[in-house]
Formats: C-alpha cells, sequence, structure tokens
DNA sequence: TCATGAAGATGATGATCACATTCTTTTACT
DNA sequence: AGTAAAAGAATGTGATCATCATCTTCATGA
C-alpha cells in the first residue's frame, strides 16, 4: 500500500489541463458563437503538441461545448432558437430538481455564502463584465447545488452551461441592464422560509428568464 | 459547389467508427460492469491504430460511458445504488419532459409502430435475451421521443442510457421474469388517448420500475 | 508464513510525421 | 469585369515511436 502522504498534486497532464482551461474559457463566454478553433493552434497556445489538444477537443465536443463540421472543423457551437429553448427547458428541469434536493441540507452558512456570491453578481452587473456576471451566476447555482449530493445530475446541468456558454456572452452583449438579479432573492428568500414550491418557481423563472431577450 | 449526387456514404473515419460499435456495445450491455479495456486491445479488435481507439475512449469517457481511474485505466462503469438512483431520476425527469412533447404529434402510424417495437421485447422477455431486450426496450423509448423534435433533449437521455448499459444487465441478469413490459402497454394506451397525465405517469413508472429490483 | 522488494510486463501519454481533404487565393480565359 | 480553373496554404486524421507510470509476478529475507 502506499502511504505517501503526498497532496493530490496528481494530474500534470497536458489534455486535461488544456481540457480544463478550453473548458472554461467556453462556459464563461470568452469565446463567441461559431468561432474557429484549430488543434495547432490550440497547442501553440498551450504549449502542447496537437495531440494532447486533440484530446481536449473530442472531449469538448463529445459534451457539446465544440462543434466538429463534417469535415472535422472545431468551431464554438451556434445555437438555434430551438435549441436555446430546449436547453433552457433542460436547465429548468434538472436544475429545479437540485434545487429541491439541497433545500433540506441548506443551512445558515450556505445562504450566507448565496448571499455573497450574489453581491458578485450585482457587482458584474454594474460593471457591465459579460464573464465575470456569468462566472459569478454559474457559481451562485453551482454552490447551490452542490448540497444536493447529486453528482450526475450537477455534471448534466454544467454540460448544459457549457453549450450555452457562448451563446450567454453573446446574449449578455444585447442586455441593457443594471439591476441585480430578481429571481437570485427570490432563490434565497425561498431556502430561508424552507418554501419548496417557492424556490422551485424561483429557480425555473430565474434559469428561463434568458429567453425572453430572445423574444425581443 | 459540389453538386456530385453521392450518396451520404462520408465517414470512413475510424475513430467514429470504432466509437460507434463501442457505444453500442456498451448501451446495450454487451459489456459488463466494471470490464477493463485497453487502448491497444480496441486497436487490435477494430483494426486501428492507438489513435483512433484513444479518440473513441474520450469520447465515451465524457459521455459517462467509460471510466478512467487517476492512472488512466479503461474501465466500463461500475455505479453505485446512490448513481443508479440518480440516472432514474434524470430519465424520469427528460423522459417525460420527451414524451410530453411527442404527445401532440403522436399518430396512429407512430402508435402502431411501437406497438410492434413492442412485440419484439416481449418476444426477447420470453427468450430472456437480455441484450436483445435492452436494445428493443430503448428502440421504442427512442422511436417516441424523436417525435418530440428535441435532439438536444433527446441527447442527454441517450447519455444517461449509455451510463446505465452496463448495469442495465447486470441487473436483468437477476431479474426472473416472463411477463412482457406492462408500462409499454399503459405508455402505448395514453398516447391512442391523447391522455397527457396519464402518459406521464405511464413513462415515469416504467423508467423507474428498474430502481425496484436494488431495493430487493 | 508473511512482508518486502526487485524485475518484468503492461498500458497510457505525448511528440512527430506522412497523407488526404478542404479551404483560400491567385491566375487565366471568355 | 466576372467566372472558372488551378496552385497553394491550412487543417484534421491516423500511424509510429520513445517514455514514464503502474501493475503483476516472483524471489528474498525475517
Amino acid at each position: 500500500m502506499n502511504l505517501t502522504a503526498r497532496p493530490v498534486e496528481t494530474t500534470p497532464l497536458a489534455h486535461d489541463r488544456v481540457y480544463r482551461q478550453l473548458r472554461s474559457r467556453i462556459m464563461y463566454g470568452d469565446l463567441p458563437p461559431g468561432a474557429p478553433l484549430t488543434l495547432r493552434g490550440i497547442g501553440e497556445e498551450y504549449e502542447v503538441s496537437m495531440t494532447p489538444a486533440r484530446e481536449a477537443v473530442r472531449r469538448l465536443a463529445a459534451e457539446g461545448a465544440l462543434t466538429m463540421s463534417a469535415s472535422g472543423r472545431i468551431t464554438t457551437p451556434a445555437l438555434s432558437n430551438d435549441r436555446i429553448e430546449e436547453l433552457a427547458a433542460l436547465r429548468a428541469l434538472i436544475e429545479v430538481e437540485l434545487a429541491s434536493r439541497a433545500l433540506p441540507r441548506a443551512h445558515l452558512a450556505l445562504i450566507e455564502r448565496l448571499q455573497s456570491i450574489n453581491n458578485a453578481v450585482a457587482e458584474a452587473v454594474t460593471q457591465r463584465d459579460a464573464v465575470s456576471y456569468i462566472r459569478a451566476n454559474l457559481e451562485f447555482h453551482r454552490t447551490l447545488y452542490l448540497r444536493a449530493q447529486a453528482p450526475a445530475m450537477l455534471a448534466m446541468a454544467e454540460t448544459v452551461w457549457l453549450q450555452m456558454g457562448p451563446t450567454m456572452r453573446a446574449l449578455y452583449g444585447r442586455l441593457r441592464r443594471t439591476e441585480p438579479p430578481q429571481f437570485h432573492r427570490l432563490i434565497i428568500a425561498a431556502l430561508r422560509a424552507g418554501d419548496e414550491p417557492g424556490l422551485r418557481l424561483a429557480v425555473r423563472s430565474d434559469v428561463t428568464q434568458g429567453l425572453r431577450m430572445l423574444a425581443s
């Protein structure tokens, strides 16, 4: 048995590092929809050969974070309105369930952390910083859902976030808004009150509000 | 512009062929949970080098169809009971929604096709053929959900099926049953009657019935 | 008998290259 | 000037190899 108490510092793995960095850039809207990528370009940017770049891309493509054309060209996804509606519906289904499962375990410390994260969201909104906004917003949701103790569901939700990343950024660009997210306050209030129906409604509203931007 | 009206027979791509064949074997329960795989073994089996084998494995691992240990060892997933409960809950959430969206478009021809697929399911049950049973059962569900015109949701549902494939097979092995699936008949009846609440209940029951096998 | 350790086998990782396809730009012809 | 053909550049695919980590097996010693 290995008893050497070394830290968890495993993973100098090149492909995993490239995967995680690309994933962050996509999920948080650093790349616009339809942005082209190349294996050689990625390899150069992250100082690896084509092989780890390919594996990272293959992995991201499998998660829907990247699109591969018939000829193998790599781009970030440019979603149709129908696709966006579907993904929003998936978010509603999965995240309402996650919130519901997190509710009985949501104690005061968690609620206060959500409160503080929500301040960061509001801050990003006033500064019109799209990437910071998306990052803080998703951190708000992830922090709540982690309490649900449902890793498979959380992974599904994150996959949906990943697919919507570039589009989220583009949508935010059209948005003229300076008020902080109202539904986050409703979520926090419902958590405090232990109000499950209210929580479900608040999460569903928060998750599908982006659709209204499309209608206009 | 290319006007050569060649058939769609693009894709002699090795990694894609390996991916699809491995995916089928996993989804339909041809591999037991925890089965080890190697890149060289896959390459030899499908007569390709390690490179396409690696890409296929990477893709399947990203979908949760394969598990990679910290040292890179590849196995089919061996799910905990908690994980199985989660995946069943996800099936319920997503597939109930898909069925509901398919309902208004489900005409007689579709219902008759479902009827005939269900006969194949019953046939597989009487012959105790696990792989045929799983394949026919999933074809039943996929045929219905295709009518929902919701490709992103269907892809999510298939990802869940994929993750449960090896476990489904193992569960079926414990099952002593000769009667055909009762809930499929309820699904078909609800479709004929245009009964949405009944359809939702029938799909949810069908999808979560496997959980009862675990309780025993 | 069991633990310890070394040697060999096994397997994933990453780099590099040749090749075919696709896309882009340039050239040539009407 | 506009269209088409052709030359060139760019890009993904698949094979091969060197390397390192891990696992297994077997021998050694208390």
